[in-house]
DNA sequence: AGTTACATGTGTGTTTTACATATAGCGGAC
DNA sequence: GTCCGCTATATGTAAAACACACATGTAACT
């Protein structure tokens, strides 16, 4: 069966243009445990905030949590029918290096900018 | 053989945080062309001003390069051994779209900033 | 009893990126 | 005159990231 990503195609037969940074379901992901721990479920509702996405992929959404469990950046317990996760001090320490590269990012995207408007 | 992206890694085994925007040397690729034509060496050393990357990996930037070709958002002409590139009006109008995702993308990355300042 | 929402996962195809390697001209070192 | 490095353009393929389909179970509601 053939698959792709159709969601993201536009009319012109193209992919949807949306500069996404690679793997910020990550940093998201770490930034909402950081606030407080919760459930899988509750953060793929939660996450559409800071993605921007208007839904996050479930199976890749628990399939990171498990990533990041073997890691240690975040712990979990079962409880209730529903595996709850907080951060790691490793984990925040991880954050913490999401957020200055974003800053960094964040400087390479403005110079980009600058440059772009310069010529129009 | 086994590979990966060893030069991304760091000391504590997991992976250099980058934050690099999905799919970059393409928008970096089409405004060096608008500034001016180029061939693809020559776009190869100048790319790196704009992803902040050490290096841009020569393989897939002339594979991007060809599959723009075939999309017609650049064109191309073969003189004195090599292959010397320009920007396509559809090329210049893909650029305005990437501009365009990018502020979104920045607007998101100060969200998560923010709101990652606010928890410390 | 059937549908919807909550909740957690596995399987696998597609796309993007990383790495290795091939080819060829050209100019200087030796 | 050939070895070496630089310019220049590519192909092959492994690994990583992402998208989509589907399986499983509980609880609620209608």
């Amino acid at each position: 069966m053939r698959h792709g990503p159709r969601s993201r195609r536009r009319s012109g037969g193209r992919w949807r243009v949306f500069a996404r940074v690679e793997r910020f379901t990550e940093p998201a992901l770490l930034l909402l445990l950081r606030e407080r721990p919760a459930h899988g479920y509750d953060l793929l509702e939660r996450l559409p905030e800071l993605t921007g996405e208007q839904r996050v992929e479930m199976g890749n959404l628990y399939r990171l949590l498990r990533a990041l469990e073997d890691e240690g950046l975040v712990t979990s317990e079962w409880a209730d029918g529903k595996r709850t996760y907080s951060l790691s001090e490793q984990g925040g320490a991880l954050l913490d290096q999401w957020a200055e590269a974003l800053r960094r990012s964040q400087e390479r995207t403005e110079l980009f900018l600058n440059r772009y408007s310069q010529g129009r």
